[in-house]
DNA sequence: TATTACGATTGATAAAAGTCAATCATAGAT
DNA sequence: ATCTATGATTGACTTTTATCAATCGTAATA
């Protein structure tokens, strides 16, 4: 593995508490990889052999069933994705895509179950990512199952706009069709859902936003910092 | 803390590798309560004080957002809940009622915090438990953005066989209107969507489901393990 | 036994969301 | 600069789901 990667992937919440010895270990049986845009990388039900690193790029998880498909989340680097299959030795439940020219790492899953059961300060790193984890898919299960496509929109362009600096007019960061999925509606929907909050003051020029009254839109959206902060 | 609840709670996957004298010590600050039917145990938004235990009885984990409420989950005994706010310190995101007289064990989350930093295998157990909760809700989650509420209904109605034993009558788990809000849907649209499975041969008296041709419900359902399979 | 309260069901209607087909806009490719 | 492919948008329409109001059924209570 080249030394760049090596450094950057160390210094991730989830390795750097590691002892030295066993984050070597860990680094010995893996490798990085470059894969164009539009790869896919997992295959839903596939057995997890490996726990991924994207280093740079993007990547797209999301399932299918009965000929339908829907984007579960979008993983932006440095990030681990797939480490609750991992940690179990479960098939994944989820595929994964490049959305752009990625680069990932990818650690064998045995060799992370060895390592975890090694070194204590791993699995205490592992248990904070994952409560994070679990606690980003409660966020956005009550998003799904208590708000309308409209409020759902609404509070994805209030958080996109604070993650953009809080400027009135900043761009949405990735393409519609997918962000129709993630928000759990169609793209002719998700068109109309953006025509609905113009009365709230927000146009729309292609992937650019504007936000033309803050607490106009929030009056609408009601955002909840047990559904919306991102942190926490 | 009486010895029947603590040997119980001992045996929990949880805590059945920790070191005696750890276990002991985060029980020493622990205390069992009982409590009536509808009570709400935790109120999301609060600060995680405890690490719930339920010993018997149910609860409900819901939430709340503008005047609307979800189910989330249902607590069935034994098992923790709220873990994950537990070790991150941070804010409860879901609000639990009991649904039955309940046996409840509370358990300071500093101490919880405290043990996990103190035993490995504390953290290992705790790592199985989120990964495990973790996947449930990404199950639940692509229940609910790929499939309608009659497929969602079909689905739950065959799980819930199983899980009775696998006969072709069988109770249903909670009331209706919870089993509503649930599968995502209103108590209304729940009763239709009963009426909308008869021509696969289901009948609903009252709580009892009778599945006339478990292979035909199949057929319109298309149950999938990496949905539907609640072990791995 | 009659009463009452509450959840379940039904019907009518409205709102939300999806589908299909056509057109528009735009970024790359030629 | 033009062509082309692809995603975005729009309109018409259908399906799905929610809402509201009324009624039914049942189990607990008086």
């Amino acid at each position: 593995m080249p030394d760049s990667a090596y450094g950057d992937i160390r210094k991730l919440d989830l390795f750097a508490q590691m002892a030295d010895e066993n984050f070597t270990g860990l680094m010995r049986g893996a490798y990085v990889q470059n894969f164009p845009s539009q790869i896919e990388l997992i295959t839903e039900g596939d057995p997890s052999d490996f726990l991924h690193v994207l280093v740079s790029g993007a990547v797209d998880l999301f399932s299918t069933w009965n000929g339908r498909e829907t984007s579960m989340a979008t993983i932006r680097p440095i990030s681990t994705f797939i480490l609750a299959a991992t940690v179990k030795d479960a098939p994944y439940l989820m595929s994964a895509r490049t959305l752009e020219k990625s680069r990932v790492a990818l650690i064998p899953s045995q060799d992370v179950r060895a390592a975890f059961d090694l070194d204590g300060n791993f699995a205490r790193a592992i248990v904070t990512e994952l409560a994070q984890c679990y606690r980003s898919v409660i966020k956005s299960q009550k998003d799904l199952k208590l708000r309308t496509s409209l409020e759902r929109l609404a509070n994805y362009l209030l958080r996109q706009q604070r993650h953009a600096g809080g400027g009135s007019v900043f761009e949405l960061e990735f393409e519609k069709r997918r962000l129709a999925s993630v928000l759990g509606m169609t793209p002719e929907n998700l068109s109309r859902a953006f025509k609905g909050l113009q009365p709230y003051g927000v146009t729309v020029a292609g992937t650019r936003i504007t936000i033309e009254d803050h607490n106009e839109l929030k009056r609408f959206a009601k955002p909840n910092r047990l559904i919306d902060d991102h942190q926490s």
